[in-house]
DNA sequence: GCCCGTCATGCGTGATCATGCCCGTTTGAG
DNA sequence: CTCAAACGGGCATGATCACGCATGACGGGC
């Protein structure tokens, strides 16, 4: 098929290129207009946002798309996904009572992700704590606490879930022994355990767990049953979860039954 | 200062990240002057900045929105020093022109602080490079510029400078090679040398000082001249000093008998 | 030259999202 | 204590999106 208009006929990846040059040059770019600018349908410029999203090029966002690094707040933790997110809170608000207290400041490990990012928004400015994290968003939260002791552990950041992973964060997390662990994860299960996508996370979430005495599980129900890339531990090292209503009472007695204590907030 | 508004619209994400913006710019924000000027109603002002609170990143007042933690992880309030601010981007601007470029992703260390913090917005979006930093609020702007490989380093988070340092930090640095470092320093002189108020920052310093090939000291005028409590490096161990023109032409010409090359910006 | 698998694209449909409006409830200033 | 302002939940609406399927181009193998 010959064009006769301005723009030539171009392959998918040419597109996509282009489209991303677009997209920093002019700071955002929408679905509508990129259509026609290349005469083709709206499908397909959707098609090719997608492509650039998942290679974490831009950020979609609806409508259009912005290139990624121009928003320097974090989409994902202001989801709108209301379901999700009013269950995360709850989970999150039930997590605090697991807080070590009493006598001396107590030592905790915070998971990077969503979750926990949540429970880190949630701990009280005086909170007196010894905070370790590995998850920049969850640090950037509680940076200003003046009661905690934070310590990051450091690595290679992964841009998708802004988490430090490899050699440095594996050697920090060995250093070190907390009395409680906040633990997230993609996926858990009975049998297939706890699981994620990524084996560099997998690998600092190992070392996590062998890193405190304690494990707790902040799980959204609609996590259970998943299973995912990288599987890092089981629910048994799991001392407890904390998850929402959204997990039948059967699955959780069958949970309890094999050890692991279990709120559902 | 307020500079002229396109009434042009916006995707939710690009205003709330403009709303986080005038949030700390201000001080304050309330929901009738955002929703007049983003030309949307009060409703959806109030919306996005139940986002942002849910993010973490402000916190919902009655009738508007105080960003949180006050000394939240944007340099835009500890640059509210405004008579800095232009200056510190103009060497920020300038430093761009010192990436390392050429064959193959260089490699560069980022001090931490506001002038840093300047660079790495500064940076753009489709720079390859790999970037290692002990500054929380850098590692933030960088963590998703899809080019970068950015490698976190941790350590104990001082409140007052969201940086990493103590052992976790020396460590890191200890272990690494980098072709451009850019520096940060609080005083600067010739005598005086590198000055700093905090020990434990120092320390870092001297790593990064110890970690790079060239060392490229990025310095407001108004630091000249300044000594502070801890002392880590000598002018002598600066390649280029990056500066503004409120730096006098014969202290530079000083700097520059010393063996550091001097830009005004 | 022919066939068939793969891929990009377009189309249709039902779901989802962002926003605005309504209205009962809460808040905080006087 | 009073009351206007502010809030938030529910609902409506139009735009946008995702998914399945059909089409047609391309390319490799025979």
């Amino acid at each position: 098929m010959e064009r006769t208009r301005t723009q030539m006929q171009r392959y998918a990846p040419e597109r996509q290129q282009e489209i991303l040059r677009l997209a920093r040059e002019r700071g955002r770019v929408d679905v509508l207009s990129l259509a026609e600018e290349f005469q083709v349908t709206a499908e397909t410029v959707r098609r090719d946002l997608k492509a650039l999203d998942r290679a974490g090029l831009v950020r979609r966002v609806h409508g259009g798309a912005i290139p990624a690094g121009r928003l320097d707040f974090e989409p994902d933790l202001a989801e709108r996904d209301a379901v999700a997110a009013d269950e995360k809170q709850r989970i999150a608000r039930a997590a605090l009572a697991e807080l070590p207290g009493g006598e001396g400041p107590g030592s905790v490990i915070l998971d990077a992700g969503t979750t926990a990012a949540r429970l880190a928004a949630e701990i009280p400015l005086e909170a007196e704590l010894t905070v370790v994290t590995h998850g920049l968003p969850v640090a950037a939260r509680l940076a200003d606490h003046p009661g905690l002791t934070l310590h990051l552990v450091g690595g290679r950041i992964r841009h998708r879930t802004r988490a430090a992973v490899d050699d440095w964060a594996l050697r920090a997390y060995r250093e070190i022994n907390a009395d409680v662990l906040f633990l997230a994860t993609n996926g858990f299960s009975l049998e297939g355990g706890l699981t994620t996508p990524d084996l560099a996370e997998a690998a600092v979430k190992r070392a996590l767990i062998a890193a405190a005495r304690r494990v707790v599980l902040l799980a959204d129900s609609a996590k259970f049953g998943q299973q995912h890339f990288a599987r890092f531990g089981d629910l048994a090292d799991v001392d407890l979860l904390i998850t929402d209503t959204g997990l039948s009472p059967e699955d959780a007695r069958a949970i309890e039954r094999a050890g692991t204590e279990v709120v559902r907030a």
